[in-house]
DNA sequence: ACAGGACATTGACCCAAATCAAGATGACTA
DNA sequence: TAGTCATCTTGATTTGGGTCAATGTCCTGT
């Protein structure tokens, strides 16, 4: 929200800077953090690549400049449930903790701006508006972990696809600083089984879901990972929770 | 984590105060904060009262003293899911915002320790340590959901009690910073119906799978609001997540 | 000690989503 | 062009947990 140089991601578009979105990026702060450029850099990675695995060593922090990317929980017995879901602007990895909590995959090509933990730790201690930020993004990030909660604990099944479209359909239109309205074009970047792991199903259920949506009328498919909506505010409707998600947030 | 002053909560116990546990508390503070003392006040709850409404205006930040409170979310037709759990030490409001996002109703008799919210804002931009804690906590808080969701999604109604009273003994062993084992007493200050919006379950099926456990030997009930844990190990076995919480964290 | 009310348990039945099992689609390779 | 493999769809069946409906239990106040 803030409209001044923020150094952590923001979904303001970046002007001078490869990367499309102003995110952990010495180059989008050249002027005033010269001295961290070396530490940044670029990793690409491809559909269904890990980034990292639980448990691993996580030398750094990243920040999505394109694709998506999952956080995932597995218990013993294999049962898999997705706990965070990176897009564009979203910032990976936990400033103080260098064991990564979670397995991060890549669910669509992905490309990340990299920094390394330690110069962000200490760049964190050193700039008060980059751990304020950071607290934003976190506290943001715990605001949308709490939606999910809802959406897990108490949504049926045919709620839990109209409300992940939702969502993507939001988070996309944010980026554009946009609102969704009337007939909109939602793109796919899941499998429908990492659709049923953010969605606590099965495969199963979310691609039967998906075609009673369709034969509600309530969504269109254009090939498997586009979804064509020609009513947003019907599928707003349909995701159960009806609060229109506040100015562009 | 840190052994030194922390200003925000921390789960040591404080000795120079009427508050049993540090926290947003200027008193323990007041060698260097004497001049928030003032802005430092307590409110009692009843069980069942609520300290706020979602929507309502928040004007101060607070850290629980005693008892226990819940983060609730409602859809439309009055579908609840608790999406927090707020425990001594715990940390309520979100700084920055003075709206309340939830609704937090007392689920036991509950004692907060309040913070005017402007004042609270100025600290943390004055002083890099706090904003730091603040931090730290809400990352933690961040983690918690996260294994929220994995309860939620993909766990069973009898591993999501078992889950639950892990959690509750889990965290009371903390305080008194002792790892629970062997043979234990969880409190449960939750009605059925609280344990039931926690879990994503109804009221009955909560009854019936803590009578299912108790048949089969793993809890034993001591009245509505006390349960034995013969063998912690065995309970946690049953919640699914063999991972041991590691030490003390 | 008793009555009332909130909270909890238990039972019978039902349904949404899981499971098991074929097929269909479509992208890439030989 | 055909063949292979991953992904997706659809169908048949099962089942865990929801719903509806009685009881039961335990505080609290009189």
């Amino acid at each position: 929200m803030t409209t001044d140089a923020a150094i952590i991601a923001t979904q303001a578009p970046c002007e001078n800077c490869p990367i499309r979105y102003r995110a952990v990026c010495a180059h989008c702060e050249s002027e005033e953090l010269g001295e961290l450029e070396d530490m940044k850099f670029y990793r690409r990675y491809e559909a269904g690549q890990n980034v990292v695995w639980a448990a691993d060593r996580m030398d750094f922090v990243a920040s999505v400049v394109s694709g998506m990317a999952g956080l995932t929980q597995q218990l013993e017995d294999g049962r898999t449930q997705m706990v965070g879901l990176l897009l564009p602007s979203d910032f990976l990895g936990r400033p103080g903790r260098d064991v990564a909590a979670y397995t991060v995959t890549a669910t669509s090509d992905l490309l990340l701006c990299c920094f390394r933990r330690k110069p962000f730790e200490k760049l964190l201690r050193e700039r008060p508006r980059v751990a304020g930020r950071l607290l934003e993004m976190t506290l943001d990030e715990l605001d949308a972990a709490r939606d999910w909660l809802l959406l897990l604990g108490r949504k049926s099944a045919r709620e839990k696809i109209a409300s992940l479209l939702v969502i993507l359909a939001r988070r996309e239109a944010a980026l554009l600083r946009r609102r969704p309205e009337g007939r909109i074009v939602v793109s796919l970047p899941l499998t429908r089984e990492a659709m049923a792991d953010y969605l606590g199903l099965t495969l199963e259920t979310v691609s039967r879901q998906m075609s009673t949506l369709k034969r509600a009328g309530v969504i269109e498919l254009d090939g498997k990972r586009r979804v064509i909506v020609p009513s947003f505010g019907a599928l707003v409707i349909e995701s159960g929770d009806d609060s229109d998600g506040g100015p562009l947030s």
